[in-house]
DNA sequence: TACTGGCCTAGGTA
DNA sequence: ATACCTAGGCCAG
């Protein structure tokens, strides 16, 4: 398939911690997206792949999304332009909620590298199991087996406090039937609201899974990083004495958060989300 | 409403 | 090696 000048940086999109399972073997990326197994790589103009239509292709990866316009948009300071400079052609990928919901409770306090362990063990006990070209992927397990699981089988994969949260989570899910597909029409206050709801989540997931499985492109989850990128570099547009409890905390409350992610949205506007895995992305490569 | 500990564990670092 | 630190937070009190 042509980008025909569409920006899309391979690297960036699949490494940059929105998702977690995917694998680069040689020039190849592979990656397990609901049933299917991807194989993808990009030489000069052209995306290539396998397995797979194109529309579904450039949903994933969020073709359709005008990146030039979005930057454009964004680009309202110096230092965000910076990183918008060295990471051009990193996407926001189309996740599945399901999959994107238990990945971000699992997530909380843990490094990306971790959270990869964690996601391949539980795909590996509890995921359908597939073999391409003689290499063994796992599917992500519905919600029906994540329910069924006992905690000691999720504890079982490294996930240590988060097992009741993700059992409570995919209990309600299943027997509830719950579509979180539904989600995608409603606003982002609406689907923040509903998200909350789960065990295990709370504004920050809620804001991860927003933006990367529905659309929520206004929404700007804050981590410590963020905060941090925050202080450094756009604490005048707070006031100083919040910026110091900031610095003087390493933990900060719910309404603190409110107050740095309400920052992002109306300061970067519409697609603040994309902002923030910018200088997500840019903080994190300087290290 | 706002704040405080406690929490499981595994990578990474000194 | 071995200890220590920190990691894309959430929840109950």
């Amino acid at each position: 398939m042509n980008l025909y000048g569409r920006p899309l940086n391979l690297d960036v999109t699949l490494c940059c911690g929105q998702v977690f399972r995917w694998e680069k073997r040689g020039e190849w990326w592979f990656g397990v997206v609901g049933d299917r197994i991807l194989k993808v790589r990009r030489v000069d103009e052209v995306l290539e792949f396998q397995n797979v239509e194109d529309d579904f292709v450039s949903h994933y990866f969020s073709l359709d999304h005008d990146l030039q316009r979005i930057g454009s948009e964004i680009g309202k300071d110096g230092y965000i332009r910076e990183a918008l400079r060295e990471f051009w052609g990193l996407r926001l990928i189309r996740q599945e909620p399901w999959e994107c919901l238990i990945s971000f409770i699992c997530a909380t306090y843990k490094s990306v590298s971790a959270i990869r362990q964690m996601l391949l063990k539980l795909s590996i006990r509890f995921g359908e199991k597939k073999i391409f070209e003689g290499h063994d992927f796992y599917a992500f397990p519905t919600p029906e087996k994540l329910a069924r699981a006992t905690l000691k089988d999720l504890e079982s994969c490294g996930l240590g406090y988060r097992s009741k949260y993700v059992h409570a989570t995919s209990k309600s899910i299943h027997s509830d039937e719950y579509d979180l597909e539904a989600l995608r029409k409603m606003s982002y206050e609406q689907a923040k609201k509903a998200l909350c709801q789960f065990p295990g989540v709370g504004p920050k997931v809620a804001d991860c899974v927003s933006l990367f499985s529905l659309d929520k492109l206004d929404a700007f989850p804050v981590d410590v990083r963020v905060k941090r990128i925050v202080l450094r570099h756009y604490s005048e547009h707070f006031t100083g004495v919040f910026v110091q409890k900031l610095a003087s905390e390493q933990l900060f409350s719910n309404s603190d958060y409110e107050k740095i992610s309400g920052f992002g949205r109306t300061y970067f506007g519409k697609y603040a989300g994309y902002a923030q895995e910018y200088l997500y992305h840019y903080e994190r490569m300087k290290n």
